[in-house]
RNA sequence: GCGCCUCUAGCUCAAUGGCAGAGCAACGGACUCUUAAUCCGCAGGUUCUGGGUUCGAAUCCCAGGGGGCGCACCA
């Protein structure tokens, strides 16, 4: 058997198509020419030259001449005619080859550049006879030799995995995966404009934590080898803001990851992106009005409209326009279960309504966390479907960090966004009474000591020296990026806004494949069963 | 973690117990105005892996792996 019929035999025609790719390197090299040039200068953009000849009539000489850069996506051969279209960041465009203008042996050249290369031109500007813009080719160089074929290039590529895993095919070629992105980047810029113009000043803080706090989760750990430690992920940004806060930047932000070790699904990655904002001398009602001031922003920024789609309900579109409802969690619990609940109620009558709505519990929660899952299971997902809804007023059992509602201690100035059922954002004013942040430490402690394997483990008492010093009143907010990007793409899943989203790790055999070098004899010998 | 669905050529998909196929991509050829160019020809397979049932398995069964969706989890 050949070498090259075993390696078609063994790994298909993708080391045929590779071999052949590669073939063509070396005869490039063998007269003396380059594959991986140096930098190339280009004069205009795609979509830069559609808008400044959008007018021009079919057959149309323009005398302009222009350098152009891109990868060739499509090829039409006409035998001494070749029409290339390449794609750029901002578009696509038609090169116009002729043999007539390039001679017979630059002419065949460009016959050899396949689908996938990155090429660069430099003509005139004209129209063919059916009037598509083109660049009449005076001269073409290969920039870039791809080695790998393109998926299909009508079809694209829709194996999900493989457009996880393989997120530069994936972005090369669907157009719907580069708009996604470049929705979240408009969104995540415009959150940013939004916050700078209000004059806070954006901050970064530790990702390596001895204590991951500020929030209910699983965190990663991981181990510092010089200092011999045991090191947390951070799980949220916030105790470290509100530190800065008592440092007196009064209107501090970070839009950073967090790591949260826990299940993965349509709506969670195991690291996502968050922004929290932190506002001294304010109020939740006024975090409740900044967050929709900067969700109202990012729609117009980032799409141009009030109006997205419904993630679940594709025939249905809500309507983010302002001013958006805001109401107490227990209003809302009346009004779509028709229990009547309080956080001052008994312990077994709010037992009996869980009960009665097949609600599952643990011995040891309180009021508040009782009422706090009759919201939880049974209301929120009801919430935010027409337009989008605050909802405040929450337990001060599942809200350590927020400051009692006042002259009602069992309940906290906290609020939650719901948008289709989804909760996007959360904030409260936050309690900066050191001594009952004290006493909300020690019970999450005393609730780690009940096997919620989410609790905070340890008082973090830098933080509480830093309230002693004095964090004054202050309003905090934590919006999900991913998921305000999910929401203006009208994306179902997390991981359609997270360029590589965290999978298993691809098989080894598969690596393997996908990492082998090439020309190389040995790799083929080494993957069979031969 | 549990349940359901899914995995066939580089890509997108057929073949439902009886010869593994098509389109695109590739390769050879024709073609100076194409638009997913067209036309002629040719090649390409560990049907995810391992067992089993059967005269015969891509197809049925069991186990494992990847992926998707749902549930659980998720202040």
């Amino acid at each position: 058997m050949s070498e090259d019929l075993k390696r078609t035999t063994i790994a298909g025609n993708l080391e045929e198509q590779r071999r052949i790719r590669a073939e063509k390197v070396t005869a490039i090299r063998a007269v003396g020419g380059d594959p991986y040039p140096d930098r190339f200068v280009r004069s205009a953009t795609s979509v830069e030259l559609h808008e400044r000849f959008a007018q021009l009539e079919p057959g149309a000489e323009t005398a302009v001449m222009v350098s152009v850069a891109g990868r060739v996506m499509l090829r039409r051969n006409m035998g001494k005619l070749i029409f290339l279209t390449f794609q750029d960041v901002t578009g696509s465009l038609q090169l116009f080859v002729s043999q007539a203008d390039l001679g017979e042996e630059a002419f065949a050249a460009v016959a050899d550049i396949d689908l996938g290369d990155w090429v660069g031109a430099q003509g005139e500007v004209i129209t063919t006879r059916k009037g598509e813009l083109s660049v009449k080719v005076a001269s073409l160089r290969l920039l870039t030799k791809a080695l790998r074929p393109l998926p299909d290039k009508w079809r694209g590529l829709s194996d999900t995995d493989t457009r996880y895993r393989q997120r530069y095919v994936d972005l090369i070629v669907n157009e719907d995966a580069r708009r996604t992105f470049r929705v979240r980047h408009q969104a995540v810029r415009s959150l940013r404009h939004q916050l700078d113009e209000e004059g806070f000043v954006e901050v970064e803080t530790p990702v390596l934590q001895i204590e991951a706090g500020g929030a209910a989760a699983r965190p990663f750990v991981t181990h510092h080898q010089a200092l011999d430690q045991p090191m947390y992920l951070r799980i949220a940004l916030e105790l470290h803001l509100k530190r800065l806060v008592v440092g007196g930047i009064e209107r501090v932000y970070e839009i950073g990851r967090v790591f949260r070790n826990e299940g993965i699904s349509t709506r969670h990655n195991p690291e996502f992106t968050m922004v929290e904002v932190y506002w001294a001398l304010a109020n939740y009602q006024d975090m409740m009005a900044l967050t929709e001031r900067m969700i109202c922003r990012a729609a117009q920024d980032a799409i141009g409209t009030y109006a997205v789609a419904h993630p679940d309900r594709p025939d249905v579109s809500i309507d983010l326009t302002p001013d958006w409802p805001r109401r107490k969690i227990t209003e809302l619990i009346a009004e779509h279960t028709g229990e009547t609940v309080s956080v001052h109620d008994e312990v077994p009558r709010l037992r009996a309504v869980c009960d009665r709505l097949e609600i599952s519990y643990e011995d040891w929660w309180g009021a508040g966390k009782l009422v706090y899952a009759i919201f939880d299971k049974k209301v929120e997902e009801l919430l935010g479907h027409e337009r989008p809804i605050f909802a405040y007023e929450y337990p001060a059992e599942v809200s350590p960090l927020a400051k009692p509602t006042p002259g009602d201690q069992e309940n906290t100035d906290r609020f939650e966004l719901f948008i289709g059922g989804k909760e996007i954002a959360n904030g409260y004013s936050e309690l900066n009474d050191p001594v009952r942040q004290r006493e909300m430490f020690e019970m999450e402690v005393a609730a780690a000591g009940h096997g919620d394997v989410e609790a905070t483990r340890t008082v973090d008492e830098d933080y509480l020296r830093a309230l002693e010093f004095g964090l004054p009143p202050t309003g905090g907010l934590g919006v999900g990026i991913d998921r305000v990007a999910m929401l203006l793409s009208g994306q179902p899943s997390i991981r359609e806004v997270i360029l590589f989203p965290t999978l298993r790790p691809e098989s080894v055999e598969n690596t393997r494949r996908l990492a082998t070098g090439y020309p190389d004899g040995d790799d083929a010998d080494d993957q069979g069963p031969v």
